[in-house]
DNA sequence: ACGCTGTCTTGACGTCCGTCTAAGCAGAGA
DNA sequence: TCTCTGCTTAGACGGACGTCAAGACAGCGT
């Protein structure tokens, strides 16, 4: 977890790292805008935000693609699209168990994320 | 600037109604999702997340264009575009003082997006 | 009144995004 | 092995986005 992966497409984001105070309290810095903001860009849309959203609140919180697509109106391919999108952004991953694909949700990352937008301190049980 | 916001296109998202669970417990209904996408589509730009966290941890709530904009390498018409994206998104609120222009956050909004993405339950002092 | 300074709007251009259809790949079962 | 089902990838198309240069508008100072 050392901090060479500058180079990543991908956010990085690892849970182990506390990221940053609340963007209320301190400016954030131009580096850490470009890590965190395409995670809120892959929230940026009504289908990804649902997405993420059933995938959190599953059931073990994990949620099988076949449970995920017939609630949309939109063809497979791109659920899978924007399934990916969400896991390009770190905040999903995803795992295959023989026939089906299961997405699980990653809660540290959304913590963090709340934790920036947060106005008041933010306690956790 | 006449526009009181009542024919919405906008985002309303008063700070008054309480919006929604977290984004981990219930699942986000789609005309939710559809209000709230684009507030964090907005907070999904570098720069916008930027002017975000400057606006927000000014003295006093509030920031002058002519603070924010030296701050980028970007031209006046740009940061100006991204402050009314932030704006139309509910965001920040504008108000001119004679020759400046200043930006203040909504906290509240950014209050209910923060207690979307919470994981744990949120307490508030 | 006049010009100056600061900010916003307009119009344009290149790129990225959301969606689709069609094709490819991975497991399960016969 | 063959085929069927489930999911992803590839390619394409229309629309939205980020950026800029140029012009328009609002206040202040002389």
């Amino acid at each position: 977890m050392s901090k060479q992966g500058t180079s990543l497409t991908l956010v990085d984001l690892s849970a182990d790292t506390p990221c940053c105070p609340p963007l209320a309290q301190r400016r954030v810095p131009a580096e850490t805008a470009a890590v965190l903001a395409p995670a809120f860009k892959a929230l940026g849309d009504p289908v990804r935000l649902q997405l993420m959203s059933m995938i959190a609140s599953a059931e073990g919180g994990e949620a099988c693609v076949c449970d995920l697509t017939p609630a949309f109106d939109l063809t497979g391919p791109t659920i899978s699209h924007h399934l990916k999108t969400l896991r390009e952004a770190g905040l999903v991953d995803a795992e295959r168990r023989g026939t089906w694909v299961y997405y699980r949700a990653r809660l540290g990352i959304l913590g963090q994320l709340a934790a920036l937008l947060a106005v008041e301190p933010v306690l956790v049980a």
